[in-house]
DNA sequence: TCATAATCGTTGCATATGTAACAATCCAAT
DNA sequence: ATTGGATTGTTACATATGCAACGATTATGA
């Protein structure tokens, strides 16, 4: 791993490749859970979890915290309500804006993959290691706080 | 963190989210140098570290080296084969594959896209910090180690 | 040998995604 | 008050992707 002209490259040691792979690899997984349990796409997943996070937020509050474009957000909220997940209402104060927030299903249902999202993550972590998991959640960190702060999508 | 009830998720605390967010940024910052360098889309990109670094391979090899579905390298190889930057040749001892291998034009492009993939290395870890670059790295390979074993897609 | 199964790479199709344009609405500055 | 410019969320369109089916070929095994 020296210097030498650098003219050929280890792509199992590249991490842009590693990290896709890693991401891809447990994404995967977990997706399992969500989709079997549940039927639901990744971006709709992603919306049922930040709505379960922070209660009602706009469509553009959801894309910001969730890290998803703001067509994925309206499909995914669109595909929510029409399994009466969650219900729109506009916001009197500013009417291009939609509040939107879980109904009583989709809080129940939040809930119950929010517990599998635990598990899940405890197995993992039981998988890999304690220490290789403390490792890769402060590597996952760090490329956060250098690389987080422009893209939003 | 403790224990109650776990019936709320910090998505941002989230290993699955995470990795896929980490993941997204530094595909992103790399993506720009070889799509703007050289036009390449990610499998397409993919396809020819894999060749440089490998040498003649089948389709189906490439498949396994950089996890990407067939589908993908197909169309990756049509393509890089219209640019003229990799070349096939029938396999006359079983005559379903197809040996796959760059051009000269290919290879020297190659080169340089793995130079600038190893400056980009080397300022991520510069960017993050020894000890932070470090740990991601060896928490992928954890990863990868208990997860890598099924999927090759 | 012959028939069945497996493998290789491609393509049709349906889905998923991002970009750009858009209508509706709000804000800022005159 | 009015006009030009932002902002919010949706949609049309083009592209990217994966699955399934396929033709061609090779391997297996009766």
């Amino acid at each position: 791993m020296e210097d030498e002209e650098k003219t050929f490259l280890a792509l199992e040691a590249f991490i842009p490749y590693k990290l896709n792979r890693a991401a891809e690899l447990v994404s995967r997984q977990f997706a399992r859970i969500y989709k079997d349990r549940a039927g639901l796409t990744r971006p709709e997943w992603r919306t049922l979890a930040t709505l379960g996070q922070y209660g009602t937020l706009t469509a553009t509050a959801i894309g910001a915290h969730s890290s998803m474009h703001k067509t994925k957000v309206s499909r995914a909220v669109q595909s929510l309500e029409e399994r009466k997940w969650l219900k729109r209402s506009i916001d009197e104060q500013d009417r291009r804006v939609e509040r939107l927030a879980l109904t009583r299903e989709g809080a129940r249902n939040y809930r119950e993959l929010a517990q599998l999202a635990h598990a899940f993550q405890l197995k993992l972590r039981d998988v890999m290691g304690e220490t290789d998991f403390d490792a890769l959640d402060r590597g996952l960190a760090a490329v956060e706080a250098r690389l987080g702060k422009d893209i939003s999508m």
